[in-house]
DNA sequence: CGGGGTCATTGATGCAAATCAATGACCCCG
DNA sequence: CGGGGTCATTGATTTGCATCAATGACCCCG
């Protein structure tokens, strides 16, 4: 079984339990990035039963995982690449509300249908459960609702913090914000690196932020040419975290 | 027993149960606001334990509930006046992410620290949870659980709608669809009016829609002489649907 | 190597909304 | 009734970001 779960790294030493699908982990009891995730104590009964209802799938990029309003059939783990999460206005002005990374899940919410439209960025793996199936293997399962129901208020949590975003900051301190956020989620993914990738086009980035892919771009150059970041291909490197923080901090 | 509940008139004709706390309802099957609120189908034990861990309590305006950060004590359900929950950036930038009216609840979340800071608009009356009875009642009760999570996923999906609003919706879009969303949300607690109250100030309809308190005023008084609302003391009418709902249409 | 495609950068210009600045409309209370 | 407080409206002006318009940097593939 493929390991996808984001907390293998930064639980470092402690039992990681093999996981694809991303609703058990390891036993690191004191990390704090474990209730992030949606991570019970599942017992290997648990783990059996939840494997055979998940299957595995590769998508090319820009592929549509699922769209706006449709039936909601299925709930994924990503376990390899970046989905963007957006919705969009009749006449096509589009706003990501969000990138799924490595060992996030999409339509944890469990409703009938889903809020938004995912496509891949990137060439991406997931992990597929059928709804019915994960409801059922669920239901049962009180503490792992609990979890559930953690993880939607941290993205409920996380949705309120980008409304600020977009409502009240300007383009720079958007900017510096993402490259922020970027870094962080990627490090906890395990991609510790003085350079944060970007996968996805500008123009997806400006739709994340409320932002046009040209000022995306002259911000970014200007970010540089006060050697704040470094562009780099695919990506961005952090040079003065002190400036940023001062642009993006919460 | 006060009633609180925000599907009584929705659901006229079904045989409704007293709730001040918002957490049962009434067996009305077909009722499609039913999924919005948090109805299970308690009995009459369950509520008898849920009404001895509740307390009503009435808070003048501009009363603070709770603040953002601070640990979570408590579980409020709003039974009457408006709350707004914000997110400030430390220069005093100020973003609503939502106002809370009668029948709906905060800090249901479950979350060790509230994301936002919750303040009373006008005079409110609520019925407050100390968090570990209201974790205690709800964690033997799946059903509720999952209720519970429904709910968390519709407030999620409405955070989301916001962020469209937020980031690529015109002023005059954000009015529109803020003054139609308005009329829907007092329609559904019962307060069926030609007259859209709008308890809440031009700064905080501003710090909600991310604009200017200016912007606002000017918005609303161009809708007017255009004929599409009518500004009436502390709410509007809404004169032209159709005009309205072009605008502000998601 | 060269042409066409996609995407990013850069510059010139425009405009929607912010900012600055009065003025007006109520209140409340002495 | 009148003065001070708060909040909303309206007007003049500025500005941050959008829009319009080229140009540049890669790719891929023939």
């Amino acid at each position: 079984m493929r390991i996808a779960d984001p907390l293998q790294d930064s639980c470092a030493g402690a039992a990681t339990r093999d996981c694809r699908h991303g609703l058990a982990t390891n036993g690191c009891e004191d990390c704090k990035v474990r209730l992030f995730s949606v991570c019970a104590a599942l017992e290997v009964p648990e783990l059996e039963e939840l494997d055979r209802i998940s299957q595995a799938r590769e998508v090319p990029a820009r592929t549509t995982l699922f769209e706006q309003s449709t039936l909601a059939g299925s709930v994924f783990n990503v376990t390899d690449g970046v989905v963007r999460l957006y919705k969009s206005l009749p006449d096509g002005r589009r706003q990501i509300v969000g990138f799924a990374l490595p060992g996030d899940f999409l339509g944890l919410a469990l409703q009938d249908r889903y809020g938004v439209t995912a496509e891949a960025v990137t060439a991406v793996a997931v992990c597929r459960f059928a709804r019915p199936a994960f409801l059922a293997y669920v239901d049962d399962k009180p503490h792992l609702l609990r979890r559930l129901h953690e993880f939607a208020g941290h993205e409920l949590s996380l949705a309120q913090e980008q409304m600020l975003l977009l409502g009240r900051r300007t383009a720079e301190e958007k900017i510096a914000a993402f490259l922020l956020n970027m870094q962080a989620r990627y490090a906890r993914i395990g991609t510790v690196s003085v350079t944060v990738p970007l996968p996805m086009s500008r123009q997806d980035i400006a739709d994340y932020l409320g932002l046009t892919i040209e000022t995306v771009s002259r911000t970014l150059t200007r970010l540089a040419r006060e050697k704040v970041v470094l562009i780099v291909p695919d990506g961005v490197r952090l040079l003065d975290l002190e400036r940023l923080k001062l642009a993006g901090a919460s």
